[in-house]
DNA sequence: GTCTATACCCGGATAGAC
DNA sequence: GTCTATCCGGGTATAGAC
């Protein structure tokens, strides 16, 4: 199913319009990417004046934040639904990286719009931005579910894994986005086998008798990222600010 | 010195005032970002007529394309005339990220403009796009001569490194666009504790007595990257299309 | 509270006179 | 080669009907 929202039960009778206009907003912005889906477009695929719509949402802007907000929520809810299935950590990697896929199948072409602010460190819609803070914790969250599954891991690997998870993510997205083989399967074959080389990367990087060796290296690793504000001092997001 | 253009003597007259307006634009672009300098802005800057800054350039876009190439042009003379003095590996991949960050020093905000679009495989101006596929190519191979100073390097590596080390640079930069540090010294210490990590890995990874253990590995992910088309097979550019 | 109609404004781009 | 005038699209604001 696509990411969409249906109307919850026993509301206010605005809410079946907002709902209404949002999914027609979607629709608009996969079918003709995020540009070319105008307020216009959207307000009178929903049967709605211009004006109405920005009675619903204060900005174009917004409706992609309310997109970014569901399909946290979705992948969150598909991830849970499929963790008790995965046994090993290659299985759940790869479980949190296809769902996320199937679940944005087909808004590649609104997919761009996230990427266009990701360099535009004060835009509130950049993935990176302050704006995002509390989406970018909750996504880095779901990845962090996926590790702690995980039982015998290096607390420092324990701590890097989810927000570079989250980075990766990020560029398989990217990736994703330019991919044009039929259902976007090079992508589904690219996730797949970076999950599994990633898998066995940290099954190396945690036994035990390599610890002497590889520790130090992990921790110049780390060292590097703290001193770069890319892992935090304690809490568990990126850099508050992009 | 700033990325500028200085005019060739004994041109055409027009030449004088494309260089006006284009070392104009690129002022605006670094003083106010991509969006927020107007063609207007950048025309009467230059003292000339919205008009009259068409008739040089078709387009705001072309202006970015003008500077992408002079800016990798620019990189290439900086990284050659540094070679000489490298001694190593580490060196040289400093230099060679080193020479950019120095070169883009005042461009963050026209960085933005170039990260825009990153996400639109379609867009002339995409970094993935077949519209900068020259200027891909021809900023990947700066990175490949940088690599093939190096003598004893297995093949594959020396295949995957350069297209890795221009994926890598354009990672730095977008970390670079959002540090806010004073004279963006994050990214200078990030970029150099990358660069020396990525020399050891290299070290390690090429080492003889290893190669039995490490060549599958590497092969594996020759594969994927190959099967993802993130690797030709020949050729020595990204894939073609974004 | 819900919605329509219309107007505003900006900015990229173009036409055509000089 | 340079100008003025104008077009056009699209995000946004708002006055006011119901």
């Amino acid at each position: 199913m696509l990411n969409q929202i249906t109307p919850v039960a026993g509301l206010r009778k605005g809410d079946k319009t907002r709902t209404r206009l949002f999914n027609a907003a979607l629709e608009l912005f996969r079918r003709k990417g995020f540009d070319a889906a105008t307020m216009r477009d959207i307000a009178s695929e929903s049967h709605l004046a211009l004006g109405a719509a920005y009675y619903y949402f204060p900005s174009k802007d917004a409706i992609v934040m309310d997109y970014y907000n569901s399909s946290i929520l979705e992948h969150e809810k598909r991830v849970q639904a499929g963790l008790a299935q995965a046994t090993n950590l290659r299985e759940r990697l790869t479980l949190v990286m296809q769902t996320k896929l199937d679940l944005l199948r087909e808004d590649r072409p609104l997919l761009q719009g996230l990427f266009r602010f990701a360099g535009s460190p004060h835009h509130p819609l950049s993935v990176f931005s302050s704006g995002t803070l509390e989406q970018r914790q909750k996504s880095i969250a779901i990845f962090r579910a996926v590790v702690d599954e995980e039982e015998h891991l290096p607390e420092d690997l324990r701590e890097l894994l989810p927000p570079a998870l989250w980075v990766l993510h990020l560029a398989i997205l990217l990736y994703f986005v330019h991919d044009d083989s039929p259902g976007q399967e090079r992508t589904r074959r690219l996730a797949e086998g970076a999950m599994a080389l990633l898998a066995q990367l940290v099954t190396v990087v945690s036994t035990p008798l390599l610890q002497p060796i590889l520790k130090p290296v992990r921790g110049r690793v780390l060292d590097l990222l703290r001193e770069a504000k890319l892992l935090p001092d304690g809490r568990p997001e990126l850099r508050q600010e992009g």
